[in-house]
DNA sequence: GAAAGGTTGATTATTTCTGTCGAGAAACTA
DNA sequence: TAGTTTCTCGACAGAAATAATCAACCTTTC
């Protein structure tokens, strides 16, 4: 239970701009909706994943957010590290700034904690938003399964 | 970075029970100096730990803390889920009472929290503190080397 | 009965999380 | 130019989780 609530809907509302992946901007309101998130907390969100060139906005009527890559070359792990930090369980198995384990003699717990870590991060930055989006636009109702295939597809169809 | 301090402890509690795994019982204080813990929480933390029947007490003079089962059946991801709870990473994700996902017609995030789950219950529940304290009576005071195994060469984490 | 050592529950300070608000800046429209 | 729409930025407050400490109590041994 560690991925935060600003993470969480983080996540979302980049998974909304990859599914409606058209040339449109979305309003914040828009994606307030889609993702069931407080309006008040993406107008804090979606302004960091702009500064960290995630997402792309506009201002004034017709403005909006939309994404500044393709979905490809967005990784649920970019997202999720710069919403939450190092994904890490513990201080002492960041991959840099690691922190010394104080037990005695050192403390062997560190390398699984470190497996735990690579697990992680080997699953997270697999993942892209062009796969998400594409489990998403199928059946949004059922169920996903958990395989990681990437469709040749594209940008996917606006589903209004 | 969630895994939290007193997890940590508590790991490093058992792990130092481990690798003292004579007949004989630890007192409190003296673990607290192994595994540099302040003494007043391991006063919390261990009878945790043994209403959860992984340790035993004795009271009075010469008594202490000892395991209450054999270091190989004592898995790294019992302690955490005792002190941590769930190892889901978010809350939609937990294989018991997953919350529903709010997002417009649901969620396709939730298939990936839940394999980084899968991941991390994988690594933790295979890794027992026999395992732990082999790799901790060796060397104890060169850094452990990062890999992605357990001792024994069972195949741990879901991905390659 | 005294000393050593575990047991229990209350308590406090600190930090993190979560969500809200208000004033402002840019872009479009009339 | 005036006004509306939409993003932008910083401050803030309540709630919850953390982390650590303390005091008083029970058990066992000597």
């Amino acid at each position: 239970m560690w991925i935060n609530r600003r993470t969480d809907y983080a996540t979302r509302a980049v998974l909304a701009l990859a599914v409606l992946d058209d040339g449109q901007p979305h309003k914040l309101q828009e994606l307030a909706e889609r993702t069931a998130t407080p309006l008040t907390v993406l107008e804090q969100v979606l302004p960091q994943l702009r500064a960290a060139g995630i997402v792309r906005s506009e201002r004034g009527p017709a403005g909006g957010y939309r994404l500044n890559h393709a979905p490809a070359d967005i990784t649920l792990g970019r997202v999720v590290r710069l919403i939450q930090g190092p994904l890490a369980p513990i201080a002492c198995a960041t991959r840099s700034d690691a922190e010394r384990c104080p037990m005695e003699l050192g403390c062997t717990l560190q390398a699984t904690w470190s497996a735990v870590r690579d697990a992680t991060i080997a699953i997270l930055d697999e993942t892209t938003f062009a796969d998400l989006a594409a489990r998403a636009s199928g059946r949004w109702t059922e169920p996903v399964p958990v395989t990681v295939g990437v469709p040749d597809g594209r940008p996917l169809a606006t589903r209004a």
